[in-house]
DNA sequence: AGGTTGACCTGGACGC
DNA sequence: TGCGTCCAGGTCAACC
């Protein structure tokens, strides 16, 4: 379901309920596909951290975790046994300060049908729902999701979680311009390209292609600097415009607070196959490009 | 290596 | 009402 913007949307309605909040308790499911790191250390992991900051990376709600003061000096006196026990290679037994330890982050990926909401515990628990985390207000953050494209793991990188590709709110346009020098595929599948660009989904593609007036299936590497130039800035209003609207939608997407988005209103060619065009009356074409439906006008877009 | 395709899941919409 | 078919905003692994 969700892409940059829905997930930009959820992260921060998450952030501004349960930031400070404590972990007391985590409960995950039987379902094995919804976690990417074994259930054991996503639930040591999680327990008895505090919530320092939820974000967004690309399509990834990052949740910044704080070991509790308390915690802390346990935590670190453990580490340091045993890496001393089993690794001393990682810490020299001379090296002056010990190597701080990356912050522990968890990562939801909400896949197609996920959702993270925060609700009191007396709420019933929905189907499908494959997480609930307890915190110290007696609220839960509950992960749930139908279809189970949605991943949970726990990273500890240095430098924190980045994910693979550019960020495409911020990256200037020179650097968007040469994201795409040299590629061979359609413009589409290089906006989806999650290595090249991280975010941009179904919606976003076929929205920001449409304001910039390129046809889904040119090849990338053949797009004039001058086109580049439009679908970076197309694509960065597209998303922002989006952002400020909560998000998009179709199917079933509400955010943490249970509200819809209302970018669905706003869109002009997809899901709008068989309809006019906004802007000049020609019938909206769909056509399947890099695997996924795509929704262009043949008038407006060359 | 870059590019393409199908598999992974469930549920909703639509046609008969 | 019920059944079959198709479609869905995302990733991966497996192939070319």
């Amino acid at each position: 379901m969700p892409e940059l913007p829905e997930v930009e949307t959820v992260a921060r309605g998450v952030d501004a309920r349960v930031r400070g909040e404590r972990i007391e308790h985590v409960w995950l499911g039987e379902k094995p596909e919804p976690l990417k790191s074994p259930a054991a250390l996503i639930e040591a992991t999680l327990t008895g951290k505090r919530i320092a900051r939820v974000h967004r990376v690309g399509k990834t709600i990052v949740v910044d975790l704080d070991a509790t003061d308390s915690e802390h000096h346990a935590e670190t006196s453990n580490h340091h046994t045993k890496t001393t026990q089993k690794d001393p290679k990682s810490l020299p037994k001379n090296a002056k300060k010990p190597v701080k330890p990356a912050c522990a982050q968890w990562l939801i990926h909400l896949g197609m049908t996920g959702r993270l909401l925060v609700c009191d515990s007396a709420v019933p628990v929905p189907p499908h729902t494959h997480a609930i985390v307890r915190l110290n207000s007696g609220r839960e953050l509950r992960f749930v999701d139908a279809r189970r494209f949605g991943r949970l793991s726990v990273v500890a990188e240095e430098g924190g979680f980045t994910g693979g590709g550019r960020e495409p709110l911020t990256i200037s346009p020179e650097d968007f311009v040469a994201l795409f020098r040299g590629r061979r595929t359609s413009i589409k599948a290089a906006l989806l390209n999650q290595t090249l660009l991280h975010g941009v989904g179904n919606i976003y593609a076929d929205e920001s292609l449409f304001r910039a007036g390129i046809r889904p299936r040119r090849q990338a590497a053949r797009l004039s600097r001058d086109e580049l130039r439009r679908l970076h800035f197309a694509l960065q209003a597209v998303l922002r415009s989006a952002i400020k609207q909560g998000g998009s939608s179709v199917s079933d997407y509400v955010d943490s607070d249970g509200v819809r988005g209302f970018f669905q209103l706003e869109h002009r060619v997809y899901m709008r196959t068989g309809q006019p065009c906004l802007v000049c009356g020609t019938t909206i074409r769909r056509v399947v490009v890099g695997g996924r439906g795509t929704h262009y006008c043949p008038t407006c877009q060359r």
